[in-house]
DNA sequence: CATATTTAATACGAAATCGTACTATATGGA
DNA sequence: TCCATATAGTACGATTTCGTATTAAATATG
């Protein structure tokens, strides 16, 4: 093998690294994502709290698309979430001011109430987790993880 | 406040942090499960790859509730994932040898050879990921997250 | 300005998820 | 041994997910 070898190599020990890295990002999204629906109500996911955790950051509203494409959702998945929404008064949905194909959507103050009171709910698993965990290594590794996610975004073509 | 307060606090920039990691993670999650899945057969799932992953480490095979629990699923869930990777010839499903009422599966041929299979079409992608990332960095933030994932684990309960 | 193409959302249906209830087997006392 | 209780798996049904096809509005092109 020649240095001027340009193809990027892959060992396997670097292939089994990264297959253990997204192994153990998948169990604890899991776990985390159980820790918080445990505290919502039973019929909503962690998904339907990051839209109205989105929501209350765009008083503006924002449209099914966005929130489809923000979420990482099909659109037709985000259709059925945001009825859902709808029907237990998270959420308004209204006409869209400028482009008659699209819906405006908004979080109410049933919403906002809702992610006060589970943010106050976790407070103490948090702070148990904090405990255990050491907060400055949550601060120093997440910036990485800003960067892997940023790279993984661009590599979907 | 006296200082022997017991109670341990959470800091709102605690807080903040903790959302934003798994935040982080639930997205890292999502697109790295759609890389591995643009390589499977469309009706198989990360987690239907990680039942085969995990069964090809274990020739003697496992219980159901065994995948359950370690792939973190309802046993409802998983009597439906498993009748989908039968009927597709990846395992084989047997009475469990000392346990009447359990089932023993084991992972076939087949599915020994989709493995090598899916990890060959991905490696270029993942030869991309590492010339992006630096393994470096993977492998010193992996024994952290396995460290946050155990405590995740512990703490339900 | 007419019309072809693109885009946002939804209707619909097939498949997956998962809680509840049930069956069959195992196990731990009396 | 007999029976109470626990455990493994599944049947079933309500809901969710999501791909395909459809509708309506916007935009581009001639």
């Amino acid at each position: 093998m020649k240095p001027e070898d340009q193809k990027a190599k892959l060992t396997p020990d670097q292939g089994q690294a990264l297959f253990q890295f997204f192994t153990e990002v998948g169990i604890i999204h899991q776990l985390s994502s159980k820790l918080l629906e445990s505290h919502l109500p039973h019929n909503l996911t962690n998904t339907h709290f990051g839209i109205l955790s989105h929501l209350s950051r765009r008083p503006d509203g924002e449209t099914p698309l966005q929130l489809a494409t923000a979420f990482q959702q099909p659109k037709t998945t985000m259709t059925h979430m945001l009825k859902v929404l709808e029907k237990n008064g998270f959420i308004t949905v209204g006409p869209h001011p400028t482009d008659g194909r699209s819906k405006n959507v908004t979080s109410t103050e049933q919403a906002h109430r809702l992610l006060m009171q589970t943010r106050m709910a976790m407070a103490p698993d948090m702070a148990h987790l904090v405990s255990q965990i050491d907060p400055d290594m949550i601060a120093q590794i997440t910036p990485h993880l800003t960067q892997i996610r940023e790279t993984l975004d661009r590599a979907r073509d």
